[in-house]
DNA sequence: GCCAAAGTTGGTAGCGCTGCCAAAAAAAAT
DNA sequence: ATTTTTTTTGGCAGCGCTACCAACTTTGGC
């Protein structure tokens, strides 16, 4: 059964014209607010477009006239609060500039990427924004071809086609690292979630790694949940490790959602942070400022780098990266 | 300093045509898989396809033929976890069946709201989406003018203009006082953010107090925030209201940002949940269940909500309002 | 009062695609 | 081999708007 709700009967341009008594150009010009036209003719149009409850179709106005005003995003997921916060920020700018923002959702799937980045060039969009660099070459071909501006945003180690706003994962793991070891840790573990799909967690795991081999205290050992990080997997993830190494002094955690999981569970079991075990995130969210210990972690600027996306694009900037940086919180769990 | 970046030279139907050697409709009948084509057609087409790189501008498909496949979302926020819940449900059957998503946020103002949805309009969506029934005239007189479909979720507590999905607010409001009443607390509080703006959460409030009224211990006290709700106001705000009334014994909260905030302040002064004050919530975040003591609250089907509007839009369901109901998680804080 | 300059206005050709139709080709039936 | 049926194909008129241009009206200077 299905019922009809035809699109159709919508109000034209060329009936407001009519309307109004005045030629279609007239009203094109009085509605963009473009051009010249008397005061007279704009309060015919006015009132004309009020009276028959005209809505522009911008469908056609981009067809015929040149940008869609359309930017397109591919995000890997929206449970993730940092894809949220980085749309957040551009859309702001965006409305602001009267753009609109499309958008789908990879599920950190490569091949999907792809797929969406294709689906979204149909619409000749202004820009096309992802997260990080890590793309299909297929995906990366397309987006070369397509002429618009390209946004990777969140990262800052790699080759951007275009744009690129973020900060340095790589940077972020090996603060962290060295802030672990400066206050004295050396038995140190990573709880994580997915690394393969999660490029930029990786990253910063990787530099992790790296510096605590460099210093001489390697990591001990990780435990790597699969799927999307929680708060949950992370508080899972921690007893695990637990269970195999009763002796850590530190853990690291993929980023803040796992790291208050943690937390958690040591609230629960009654382990003293940071003195029996140290605490580490990712992400600074809020929650971490407010938890009894404030969490230890990274603080990224996240809706500031969709802002400034958005900005870079909307003012059709020239290629560039432009490192936001990130600010190391010090907290009370590590 | 401006960087010539046109969006020009893109592959047009016609160009591909030529290169395949056959005629534009037939490129179009086999991009859409539609009417009928011979092998070697495809095959042609498909080669040239390939080789220019060809992107069709549904821009210009949309304007020639019926539907745009896009469906527009307004909400109200993307910081409240809610709407990027619903998002994320939608967004899965709209990818599933070949439609786009697009969005705007409102920051709660039906001012904006309105203005918004006009814009989205210019996109002659296939459905609008938006949260609760609370709009201005001008809003509805567009959403209804507009023959689109329209789809407002979270709530099922007032009059939908066509497809509504949801659950009741007031319901959820009755449930949790009652429940509170059930286990004996009589000296309740409230700790919430801005209800003007979130009517659904004022919904839930006042649902909450009549209940308590009629049963004859009403609301002791209530502290509202301004501003969104946080993690960080609902601790500030149970704070102040304990400052007010040291002898309360349980405390409702707008939701579980705010309720989780509540039981850190709990945690980090030592008093105790709930001997001493209990804690309950609204929405059942997924952190709520790995505090270490499981968040009384009310688990609501927020990515469902999503999920099911957008069928219902891809499907040209017929108008109609579905509740999809909440559940009282009962939890160790209350 | 006349002419140039400035301010307004409407007509019309597309933008790139789809829908319709008639023509052509291929397959099946006679 | 011829006719009928089916399949395949290309041409072309829009979809609703904007860009461009030419025509018109008003204004101001002398």
């Amino acid at each position: 059964m299905e019922f009809d709700f035809k699109q159709q009967g919508a109000v034209t341009l060329a009936e407001v014209a009519e309307a109004a008594g005045v030629g279609e150009s007239t009203v094109s010009r009085v509605l963009r607010n473009e051009g010249s036209f008397s005061r007279k003719a704009r309060e015919r149009v006015m009132e004309a477009v009020e009276r028959l409850g005209y809505v522009p179709n911008r469908i056609a106005g981009t067809l015929a006239s040149a940008g869609s005003r359309l930017v397109a995003f591919v995000v890997p997921s929206l449970s993730n609060i940092v894809f949220p916060d980085v749309l957040r920020g551009a859309s702001g700018v965006l409305e602001a500039n009267r753009h609109q923002a499309v958008f789908s959702v990879t599920d950190y799937d490569p091949q999907r990427e792809e797929a969406l980045v294709a689906a979204m060039l149909a619409w000749r969009p202004t820009a096309v924004m992802l997260a990080g660099f890590e793309h299909t070459e297929g995906t990366l071909k397309m987006l070369r071809a397509s002429g618009c501006r390209v946004a990777e945003v969140l990262d800052v180690d790699g080759t951007a086609v275009d744009l690129a706003v973020g900060f340095s994962n790589r940077a972020a793991g090996r603060a962290s690292a060295e802030f672990l070891l400066k206050r004295g840790y050396r038995r140190i573990g990573y709880v994580g979630h997915d690394l393969e799909r999660d490029t930029r967690a990786g990253k910063r795991f990787a530099a992790f790694c790296e510096t605590l081999a460099s210093s001489g205290s390697p990591l001990i050992d990780r435990e790597v949940c699969s799927g999307a990080s929680s708060v949950e997997s992370g508080r899972l993830g921690l007893e695990r490790l637990l269970a195999r190494h009763a002796d850590l002094d530190a853990v690291y955690f993929s980023n803040d959602d796992m790291a208050i999981g943690g937390y958690f569970h040591c609230l629960a079991r009654g382990i003293a942070v940071p003195s029996q075990l140290a605490i580490f995130g990712y992400n600074g969210l809020d929650i971490g400022r407010v938890t009894p210990q404030p969490l230890s972690t990274i603080r990224t600027p996240r809706v500031r780098t969709g802002q400034l996306a958005a900005e870079l694009v909307v003012t059709n900037a020239p290629p560039q990266v432009v490192d936001l940086g990130f600010e190391l919180v010090e907290g009370a769990t590590a």
